[in-house]
DNA sequence: TGCCCTCGGGG
DNA sequence: GTGTACGAGGGCA
């Protein structure tokens, strides 16, 4: 046994509590800096929330309660002033939500609404690393190599333990569930491992079990785990009566609502979700994805056949298997979304999974109820209300579409963080005596008489920021390192507004949140005013950036006018507007936030395109759609507007024509059970499913079918399935593949005047004089 | 315009 | 476990 003032370094990767004979005990999972897992625990700390001038009624209630563990007096401000609150201690945390309800009823409940563990980490001022002094014990039920009862923190400046990953996906029978073969692979110390479980399915399910507690990840992901496979595994787990004890201290996964899974000790991060938070795609299938990512597929195996493939050859699944669950730690790993968390775990002070598992107000919680407790300022409980009143948000500046050259685009730097400080914005500061007063009307304290919380807390992460992006130029050989953590500050900033703007938060309201957009609004269309009043073009303005024409047509000339603006405008604001990039040429379009743009400046983006908001991912698109908005974005990107208008039109009535390749109007959706649906006779998918049935092919709820449609007019589509490989022999309803096709391409053209009915209609006279007639290229459309 | 329903990924 | 996903699109009132 080792002596006392022994101390580790802990990066913390997710938090808990568990009950003990002797009382409750907190659980902090992580890895020290040599790599080693850890659990920390500690044992002592209560729950215990506020009444805020309770009558006495409720106070005699609760101190006959045993369940109750002290009430003591206290004063905390609330609703605009100091008032007398009782803060109630209890010993269970989950006996909480109960006396929360219970007091109510008399008065207004502070803090009653806090998790346990989150609660723990405000009150010892944890950040996500921490030195923790304390004492080893006996491994008792845990699976991490280190365990420890703390006697006390240190926060500690952060660094990054090597993480261990393990990632999984399992093959099963569609007919029946059985598991056929897990496939693991292991990302530890740079490297990836691959195994396999195989055998009988029991068998399969102990070994995965000691597979996890021997390797003992940090991290468990898969591609759809939170979706598939690990509610497969909870069944399957429980068919054999057996349990499903994957977590730090054999605990087992818990779901919460819904695709969302919580572990002791471990961190559940499913590559899918990833993928959808960090890359946008129109295609998000691990086929898709890795693709696009390492230009690498799936092996070969027809998983809507997989019990047959498995008959036929388990060695090829079985790789199949492996290779599966390597693309998705692949995939996790490249888009760098751990260490995107690990560095906001570090700005909110918040162990990773809480970063990962949490709705983003409590990030901007983790910062606000320890400042808070810091000032005795009461903590409001989360709203009530399921709905927020819509706050009215950016201005979006709109003129006459065309094309412009030599267009600057000055951006504001965190232009609502910024508003939030310049105008001392926050629920503390707002007062009927305030003098700085919203264009809505809202009036806030000035700074001298009362600093906000919020913009307090704001301008620290602003100065901090800016301390790591000059470290970040000092040091060359830590630039990822401090660009990270910069990159996290910045969203952090951004969340404190989203926070503040969309929702019943519980710090603020929607007045306060409209008062910013309503500030912000006010500042750009000053800027707008003004650069027209100088005789400048504006082209275009959306939220929190302007675009203007150059009156210079060359770059030397445009970089220096753009950078003139900026710091004259920076001066007058007093906010920061940063030159941003010069556009030459320039689309701008109607009222919709849809366009164009070429970058020359800066070098470093120079040839890039801006293409803004012409894509729309629709559920029920097919193939002919993307294609033929990529053909014609192609054109428009050369500068043949004409070209792309023709090129538009031709494909419209090719597709009239039924001149398309039947595959390419394939739509596909999956189909669940039948009952599963409110309405189910008015959905294509369900109606392509019970033809399916009729015509003796297989059916199995949760599969994907194919459809095309083959009249559209009537109360409700008539669609026939479409088999691969099989001949489909009724006529395609091409009018209606023709709108659809329109409707896509129209976004684009109708930019040119060019709209859907035109483009359907196909008159082919429009005026070729006005942009010069070009001579027919190859396209991706020569159907012929 | 706002609300409700559905989907996506996986086998 | 002091909790209860997520964002987008379509249909409909």
């Amino acid at each position: 046994m080792r002596c006392l003032y022994v101390y580790w370094d802990v990066r913390l990767l997710t938090a808990s509590y568990s009950r003990e004979e002797d009382g409750v005990v907190v659980e902090l999972y992580g890895k020290t800096r040599e790599g080693k897992s850890i659990v920390v625990r500690y044992k002592g700390f209560k729950p215990y929330f506020y009444l805020v001038e309770p009558p006495s009624t409720i106070l005699e209630k609760f101190s006959q309660d045993p369940e109750i563990y002290k009430m003591e007096e206290v004063e905390l401000w609330h609703k605009g002033k100091v008032r007398k609150c009782v803060k109630v201690t209890l010993h269970s945390p989950w006996k909480t939500p109960r006396y929360r309800r219970e007091a109510l009823e008399f008065c207004d409940v502070l803090a009653a609404d806090i998790p346990f563990h989150q609660r723990f980490i405000y009150d010892f001022d944890l950040g996500s690393c921490v030195r923790v002094y304390g004492k080893e014990e006996e491994k008792g039920k845990y699976t991490t190599e280190l365990v420890v009862n703390a006697e006390k923190f240190e926060n500690i400046g952060d660094f990054k333990p090597p993480l261990k990953i393990l990632s999984f996906d399992i093959e099963n029978s569609m007919k029946n569930g059985r598991i056929f073969t897990i496939g693991i692979a292991i990302w530890e110390n740079g490297e990836i491992r691959k195994e396999s479980i195989e055998g009988d399915e029991k068998d399969i399910l102990w070994k995965f079990l000691e597979m996890i507690w021997k390797e003992d990840p940090d991290i468990i992901t898969g591609y759809n785990i939170d979706g598939y496979d690990l509610e497969l595994l909870s069944e399957r787990y429980k068919k054999y009566g057996m349990d499903f004890l994957i977590g730090r201290d054999k605990s087992k996964p818990q779901r919460i609502v819904g695709q969302f899974w919580r572990l002791h000790g471990r961190v559940i991060e499913d590559a899918w979700w990833a993928v959808k938070k960090e890359l946008r795609l129109k295609q998000e299938t691990l086929q898709a994805v890795a693709m696009h990512l390492f230009g690498e597929g799936k092996l070969d195996v027809d998983r809507t056949n997989i019990d047959e493939e498995w008959e036929k050859d388990k060695e090829k699944v079985i790789e199949y298997c492996k290779k599966d669950a390597e693309l998705a730690l692949r995939i996790l790993l490249q888009i760098g979304i751990i260490n995107k968390y690990l560095d906001l775990a570090t700005v909110t002070k918040f162990p990773l999974e809480d970063v990962i598992h949490s709705g983003t107000s409590t990030w901007v919680d983790s910062l606000l109820i320890r400042e808070a407790d810091r000032h005795n300022i009461g903590v409001p409980l989360q709203g009530q209300e399921r709905k927020s009143r819509k706050i009215e948000g950016g201005y979006v500046h709109t003129i006459e579409p065309g094309l412009y050259h030599w267009v600057c685009v000055l951006d504001f730097k965190s232009m609502y963080p910024s508003i939030i400080i310049k105008y001392n914005i926050c629920f503390t500061t707002l007062s009927k005596d305030g003098d700085i007063v919203s264009p809505t009307g809202v009036r806030f304290l000035s700074k001298e008489k009362r600093e906000g919380l919020i913009p307090k807390l704001l301008a620290e992460l602003m100065k901090k920021r800016d301390e790591l992006k000059r470290k970040m130029k000092e040091d060359p050989d830590n630039r990822d390192y401090y660009n990270g953590l910069q990159k996290a500050v910045k969203i952090l900033m951004n969340t404190f507004y989203g926070v503040l703007a969309s929702s019943f938060y519980r710090f603020t309201n929607p007045d306060i949140g409209a008062s910013i957009t309503a500030f912000a609004r006010d500042t750009i269309k000053r800027i707008i005013a003004e650069l027209e009043s100088e005789g400048i073009k504006v082209v275009y303005g959306d939220t929190d950036s302007v675009f203007f024409q150059s009156p210079y047509e060359d770059l030397e000339n445009t970089i220096e006018f753009g950078m003139r603006k900026a710091e004259e405008i920076s001066r007058r604001e007093k906010l920061i507007l940063e030159f941003e990039k010069i556009l030459e040429p320039f689309f701008s379009h109607g009222a919709k936030k849809r366009y164009v743009g070429r970058i020359i400046w800066p070098d470093e983006e120079k040839g890039n395109m801006v293409v803004r908001g012409y894509e729309i991912r629709r559920t029920d698109s097919f193939d002919l759609q993307s294609e033929a908005q990529r053909a014609v974005f192609e054109k428009i990107l050369d500068g043949d507007i004409q070209g792309a208008i023709e090129l538009a039109r031709e494909i419209v009535s090719k597709v009239r024509a039924g001149k398309v390749p039947i595959e390419s109007l394939v739509i596909s959706r999956t189909v669940k059970d039948f009952k599963f649906y409110k309405n189910p006779d008015s959905m294509p998918n369900v109606q392509a499913a019970r033809k399916l049935i009729k015509m003796g092919q297989e059916f199995i709820p949760g599969m994907k079918v194919a459809w095309i449609v083959v009249n559209a007019r009537g109360s409700k589509q008539d669609v026939e399935p479409y088999i691969p490989g099989m001949e489909f022999n009724r006529k395609p309803d091409y009018r209606y593949y023709a709108r659809r096709v329109a409707e896509t391409l129209a976004r684009i053209t109708d930019v040119f005047g060019v709209d859907e009915e035109n483009l359907l209609t196909g008159s082919r006279q429009i005026s070729l004089g006005a942009f010069g007639k070009e001579k027919k290229k190859k396209t991706l459309f020569d159907f012929e």
